[in-house]
DNA sequence: GTGAAGGGCCAC
DNA sequence: AAACGTGGCCCTTCAC
């Protein structure tokens, strides 16, 4: 090894404030020699502090600069450009993607899945043994809002350690980095290990540890499937983006010319131009016209008044073309990254309390059901999509929980789980079964999962408040045990202010006591918490065994939404991929759901579409 | 100009 | 008086 091999870090930092900072000492590895001191090094630690600094924060667009390991006492910055022009083909950066790889040595970062990435696409290796402190953060906070899960605010709040952030705007493009900047880098790596330590304990004495290791170990899969992306045949997107474009100019002037007919003179310069995007400007022109206006003009509440008032009835039909033409339009096309073709949408892993992803940049979970939508995300030539779904996996889970032994039979049973409901709960041969029996039991399984009373019930079904009471008692009298159930679930989240799913995700209930609206929605979120987050725990569960089982095949996960999982693989290859994306949904099932079957619907197809 | 809030509506 | 859960995106409105 040379001596510049290694340049010495600055030790000295001045404490920015009365609390905890942090020495910092970091050697600076720039060649292939030193590499290897150095990964001999971290190898005899089993956790590591990992980080990394990146010229853009889109990897596709940009360069990853360094790559920072620490064992706490000694940390290593290895400058990615000096090690290798093409860091993918380095040979000098095997031994650092031999340690990234190796599960067996713990890697703790801040939002992981953004290091990553960068470290899939520009050095070409997954990360295994990750330990993500922020998801960590947000899991012990439980769905605290005031709580903000930035690596300075953990570490301030974990560790009591202040991080000063002003050089991650740096510019990490220059051929020589400042000391200052390698120092901020090494920083970063070294606090995890404190920070590591503080919030293993903070887990495990909230009973996390199983759903941390559940969302750490779905990490890599979420990473790669946003690389991955997912196509869309934009000549597709465009021809139904025409259609729309049309059906909405000529919905705009008709209502137009119906708003306005309300309107007292028309002005000598044509008629008064309405903003038919403001609700203010449109509800003042349909009172002019007389038209008896509801609390809102919510679409549910103003349909029932289109039959008589045309313009309602136009109002409506102008929403849906323009709520088409603005969502999903052209800004979706604007997603597309040039460098892959692809769209490649941010996921958030915990995107909601309960433990649901949510989507954004486009958001992939809101695409319209129609064919005329769907049908524009398809397979590549010579690829197929598989496109599997849970069948009603809420129902299952609720099923299991409340242990209720009709409502497994149901399931059991392997009919129509609706129709096999409403024949329990009208006592009639399922055969007889009429289409609107099968309708109130199928609106009611979907209703009591969200905690549905029954006025809602009547709201939605057109039943009489008696009426929709009475069905819910016949319901219940079926299904005593899942009554009993959801009334306990109701009655333990007031009392302990905490909801749980199977795998132990927390969430913490506030609610007024003295505020009757309060504890009705206190209760909801504790019956639906807990169903719905562990609906999320499987399908995390299930990211992990894919990734594993579609190792070494063309299969490519390209997009999840909440039970559906699509795969994108070569077409020769589709119905082996079939077969393990549907082992690794029924298996993830069942890890939480023992007492109900699990089943999926995996198809193989063109475009996404159902079956 | 920028940003927050609220209405409305898409998904599961 | 009662009130079905979780998100994101687009638009208007209004405050700064």
């Amino acid at each position: 090894m040379t001596a510049a091999s290694y340049e010495l870090g600055a030790i000295l930092v001045a404490p920015m404030t009365p609390e905890r900072s942090l020495d910092i000492q970091f050697q600076y590895v720039t060649d292939a020699d030193g590499v290897l001191r150095a990964v001999e090094e971290l190898r005899r630690e089993g956790t590591l502090g990992f980080d990394t600094e990146t010229t853009e924060l889109d990897p596709y667009k940009g360069k990853l600069r360094l790559v920072q390991l620490s064992t706490g006492r000694s940390t290593y910055v290895f400058d990615v450009f000096k090690l290798g022009e093409d860091a993918r083909a380095s040979s000098s950066l095997a031994p650092v993607r031999g340690l990234l790889e190796d599960a067996a040595v713990k890697k703790v970062a801040h939002n992981a899945r953004f290091d990553l990435k960068w470290v899939r696409h520009h050095l070409g290796c997954e990360t295994n043994g990750v330990f993500d402190t922020f998801l960590a953060s947000v899991l012990i906070a439980a769905g605290d809002g005031d709580r903000r899960h930035s690596l300075a605010d953990v570490a301030k709040f974990f560790t009591d350690i202040e991080l000063d952030k002003s050089e991650q705007v740096s510019d990490w493009n220059a051929s020589e980095l400042s000391q200052s900047q390698l120092m901020y880098a090494a920083r970063d790596a070294q606090v995890m290990l404190s920070l590591h330590e503080q919030m293993a304990d903070r887990l495990c004495a909230d009973g996390l540890t199983r759903v941390a290791d559940l969302e750490f170990d779905c990490l890599m899969p979420i990473a790669e499937m946003e690389l991955n992306g997912i196509f869309l045949d934009t000549d597709r997107w465009r021809e139904q983006l025409d259609k729309v474009k049309a059906i909405q100019a000529v919905a705009a002037n008709e209502l137009q010319e119906l708003l306005s007919a309300g309107v007292a003179q028309a002005s000598l310069f044509g008629r008064p131009e309405i903003n038919l995007d403001s609700q203010q400007q449109v509800t003042d022109a349909l009172v002019n016209l007389g038209v008896p206006m509801p609390n809102s003009t919510r679409a549910w509440e103003l349909q029932p008044l289109a039959e008589k008032y045309p313009v309602v009835g136009k109002l409506l039909e102008y929403r849906a073309a323009q709520k088409s033409m603005t969502s999903f339009g052209e800004n979706t096309l604007e997603f597309i990254e040039p460098a892959t073709g692809r769209i490649h949408a941010d996921f958030r892993q915990i995107g909601a309390p309960t433990g649901r992803f949510s989507c954004s940049n486009p958001n992939l979970q809101q695409i319209p059901h129609e064919a005329a939508y769907r049908r524009c995300f398809r397979a590549p030539e010579g690829r197929k999509l598989v496109i599997a779904d849970y069948s009603q996996i809420e129902l299952r889970i609720l099923a299991d929980f409340s242990g209720d032994e009709n409502f497994i039979k149901a399931f059991e049973s392997g009919r129509d789980f609706h129709a096999m409901t409403a024949s329990q709960v009208f006592n009639t041969p399922i055969d007889d079964v009429t289409a609107d029996q099968r309708s109130f039991a199928k609106r009611l399984n979907f209703g009591i999962v969200y905690g549905v009373g029954a006025s809602r019930f009547g709201l939605m079904t057109g039943l009489s408040q008696s009426d929709a009471e009475d069905t819910m008692r016949k319901y219940f009298g079926t299904y005593r045990k899942l009554d009993e159930y959801l009334r306990n679930a109701g009655r333990s989240v007031l009392d302990d202010r905490i909801a749980r799913t199977a795998s132990g995700r927390l969430l913490r209930i506030r609610y007024d006591e003295n505020d009757r609206a309060s504890i009705g929605s206190a209760r909801r979120y504790g019956v639906n918490m807990p169903i719905q987050g562990t609906s999320a725990d499987i399908l995390k569960r299930c990211l992990r065994l894919l990734h594993d089982s579609l190792r070494g095949t063309s299969g490519k996960l390209v997009n999840i939404v909440h039970d559906e999982v699509m795969v994108e693989c070569d077409a020769a290859e589709s119905d082996a991929i079939a077969t393990k994306l549907d082992a690794a949904m029924v298996d993830a099932g069942r890890d939480f759901v023992s007492r109900v079957p699990i089943k999926t619907d995996v198809h193989i197809a063109d475009e996404w579409s159902k079956a």
